[in-house]
DNA sequence: AATAATATCCCCCAATTTGGGGGATTTTAA
DNA sequence: TTAAAATCCCCCAAATTGGGGGATATTATT
């Protein structure tokens, strides 16, 4: 029997979804918590396999709750269940440890099936959230700089010298810095750092 | 009707892929190549709606394929359909403008939906590939760094000098150093590049 | 209550890095 | 056949970096 707990600060949502997935054969809900403290009071006991989780919380709000059981209950499965699509949120999710992303207007079966997912190894996302996160390793092709100048770009993003970036790249340092000026130039800045915060906020690099 | 082409130098598995998409009412594949030299010179004509991709082929394979195809045709959506679940080429895959990435067992019920999935805006993927992509957003919770020295060699990694780091933590430079100092012993690191190096491959930031 | 870890700040010093200025030449692409 | 890109060169001053030696206050953790 698969464990399911339930973080929903709305009584109608949290019971609604209780009873939902209760009625699921395999299913088994062993804990509904309005707050993420209360959640955490109680996790131990409910060992859990997939966590509901909404965002926006009265006191430690989903997010951070996310990092907090991840901490108590490395192996959880949480899927955060939200209105929200803003990409921020999606993110900070993510890297909170949330293994799931979807919204709360999803179907019922849906729902069901991306439990299910998430418990056989998978990422269950609504399908614009997932383009979000796969676009998200997708760079500008609108860069106004050369390849040679990306490659030199990044590799001064990875905390390495002229000297180093020379070696790597097999060329003299001072062509490391005539490429660096020539960064400078198009990017409109005038140190390394403002190069690379420009160049990331723009996906350049 | 939604158009479809198809490049993969398997004939048997091209052309069976062709007909089955073809059985379905919705598309209609207007191109199916062997290799990306053939689909690029012919793509413009056929201005597919989507891509399905192999990713080992003669000459240009399907991740730089996919580069180039993405110039020519910055809309269309890539599928890639692959038998490697390595973890590389996935993100590889991802970064070349794919927004999808399947496995070949995939069954053909599930292809046809990961098509309409990628028309819609969404973004395909079997289900421990998307697991992939979103545990790469998480970061080694068995880091040896104390939060204020991750935090640190966060801004040391976006290129932040000292002082400036210093001023976005409202800390002494000194203070800064210190940090910087115990990061390194930890690291067992001797420069800015090896620590962000190490702690990049390792997830701690 | 005692110990350890963490975060904070301070000084010294030398080597390296960085950014800005001025070029030049060759290769590649339009 | 122009223009852009990539390569290399010199000069110089300010800033950064890394390593050494500390100290003190605040938090855990036991």
């Amino acid at each position: 029997m698969n464990r399911i707990c339930i973080i929903e600060d709305n009584d109608v949502v949290r019971e609604g979804f209780a009873l939902l997935i209760d009625s699921v054969n395999e299913f088994e809900v062993v804990g509904t918590y309005a707050t993420c403290e209360e959640a955490i009071r109680k996790l131990k006991d409910d060992i859990p396999d997939v966590i509901l989780m909404d965002i926006e919380l009265p006191g430690i709000n989903g997010i951070e709750g996310s990092t907090r059981i991840k901490k108590l209950l490395p192996e959880v499965n949480i899927i955060v269940i939200t209105v929200h699509e803003n990409s921020e949120l999606v993110f900070e999710a993510l890297c909170a440890g949330a293994c799931g992303y979807i919204t709360k207007n999803t179907e019922y079966s849906r729902l069901i099936d991306s439990i299910k997912e998430a418990m056989n190894g998978g990422a269950p996302m609504s399908s614009n959230i997932a383009r979000m996160v796969v676009e998200s390793f997708q760079k500008n092709q609108n860069t106004p700089l050369t390849s040679r100048e990306t490659q030199v770009l990044e590799l001064l993003s990875k905390g390495k010298s002229y000297t180093v970036i020379a070696d790597e790249l097999f060329i003299h340092k001072e062509t490391v810095k005539s490429h660096i000026k020539n960064i400078y130039f198009k990017l409109q800045v005038h140190s390394k750092a403002e190069a690379i915060e420009k160049a990331l906020k723009n996906k350049f690099i």
